[in-house]
DNA sequence: CGACATGTTGAACCTCATCAACCGACGTGG
DNA sequence: CCACGTCGGTTGATGAGGTTCAACATGTCG
């Protein structure tokens, strides 16, 4: 396992080589302590559609993202689902500090985790008030997010809705860096999600998802390169569209 | 303004009277800790409709919220406004680690509460890795519970929305014990918002509100002493009315 | 090739928003 | 003391935005 090595240099393992080592939860560790969660660490590769975690489970591990995304999905007993999160890397998966689930965790894609189990885990948040601090970091941000969307979801029209989820996308891929298209470099990125996911996250059917972005392909807003491959030209037009909440200056 | 005592007692101050010295974030601290705080604390009482924190404004400070109810508001370019959270006693109000405000804050009925100097605390939250610690969970605990609440805004009926928020209430008062009514033991609670509020924090205009009222009220799922004061004969066609979520078990 | 999943489009319907009138309570000033 | 305006709330009539139901297109996999 251990390649020989000289003793005072920390065996980082996989880590080593980890995409998402220092934006993670993970990059509050000091060498040293992150060659003992390597130990508690197991990569697993989950393909779409498979359930991760069920709010019927306890909680068994936590994980971080490493690759694809994750949508965290809450249902009503006649069916009806809402997604109440959506986990990109290097995004943490599981309720600390809690012993049952409060959601579902389904790979909306492809999906490469890397995961701790529980016990262990928490052990470990004790140990390392950084790793804690920064995990909370995460939830504050997470809890910003949720906010944001639950003005979208009580007071935004099914254009805005979209326009909403796109630009949120569009902006990830830009920060990301990584545009798929040769297209002057402008913002593109691939949907993670299918339509039906999508009306899920914006509280919407899956007909109203279609014919509002039908809607922006048509008036110019978006281009669509496949059904899953987006360009937006022109961001503030989108932005415009997407409703946005009042800025922080009068 | 120290009482002359024997010097291994610290002084406490107001928090030894304090209603929510052992819920709030403050439970965390040892007896030597508070005295401390104690000195970082300073009680504000303000009146419904004030504004507390605005998020053109950084943060200026943290607070405990002694009684009364504080609703965190998001509004867009346009007017439309978003309730995103409650807090009542002992919740915490304030965003740590971050300069800017991500909501308003408003008093929705008069309200009391305890705060503490931005920098003063957020040294308190190092120095104290328990006080962290609390926050962090009820951190958590406001994540899980906007997150119920966005299922509610994109997918719940007008009916169920209003069912939902009025079991809430009435969950409270069950759980506080302090019913209003001699009216033999039923849960009973003094509405904290006005009709407008709630519509804004349920995604609804102020007229389907009042209609869903007045429709539970015909149907007897509630009794309505005053304007604002609810009577909850049947917690269970309450809770069916407000169609809840999976339960954990299959 | 047929079966199935994903997505699009059309038509009818319905829930909820909008606009408007009205009520009672309250406070203020002539 | 009463007229007046304001505020919170209720009720009615109307219509638009989104859901629902249904048909169809496209792509994929056995």
């Amino acid at each position: 396992m251990s390649s020989p090595s000289v003793e005072t240099v920390p065996d980082l393992g996989r880590c080593d080589h980890c995409a998402v080592r220092h934006q993670a939860v993970c990059g509050a560790l000091s060498d040293q302590e992150l060659s003992r969660v390597n130990q508690l660490a197991r990569r697993r590769t989950i393909s779409a559609g498979q359930i991760i975690m069920s709010d019927e489970d306890p909680v068994e591990f936590f994980a971080n993202v490493v690759s694809g995304v994750i949508k965290l999905t809450k249902t009503l007993v006649d069916g009806r689902q809402q997604i109440v999160g959506l986990l990109f890397p290097p995004d943490f998966l599981g309720r600390a500090f809690s012993t049952s689930n409060p959601y579902f965790a389904e790979a909306a894609t492809d999906v490469e985790i890397c995961c701790f189990a529980h016990d262990g885990f928490e052990r470990l948040l004790k140990e390392y008030p950084d790793l804690e601090h920064r995990l909370f970091e995460k939830t504050l941000n997470e809890l910003d997010s949720a906010r944001e969307w639950m003005v979208l979801l009580g007071r935004k029209t099914a254009e805005e809705k979209v326009a909403s989820f796109l630009l949120l996308l569009a902006r990830r891929a830009a920060v990301t860096g990584c545009s798929h298209a040769s297209a002057a470099l402008l913002p593109t990125f691939q949907l993670p999600l299918t339509r039906s996911d999508i009306a899920d996250y914006l509280g919407l059917t899956i007909e109203t998802v279609s014919r509002q972005i039908t809607r922006l392909k048509t008036t110019g807003i978006i281009k669509l390169l496949d059904n899953r491959l987006f360009v937006v030209p022109d961001m503030d037009a989108l932005a415009k569209i997407a409703g946005q909440e009042l800025p922080p200056v009068h």
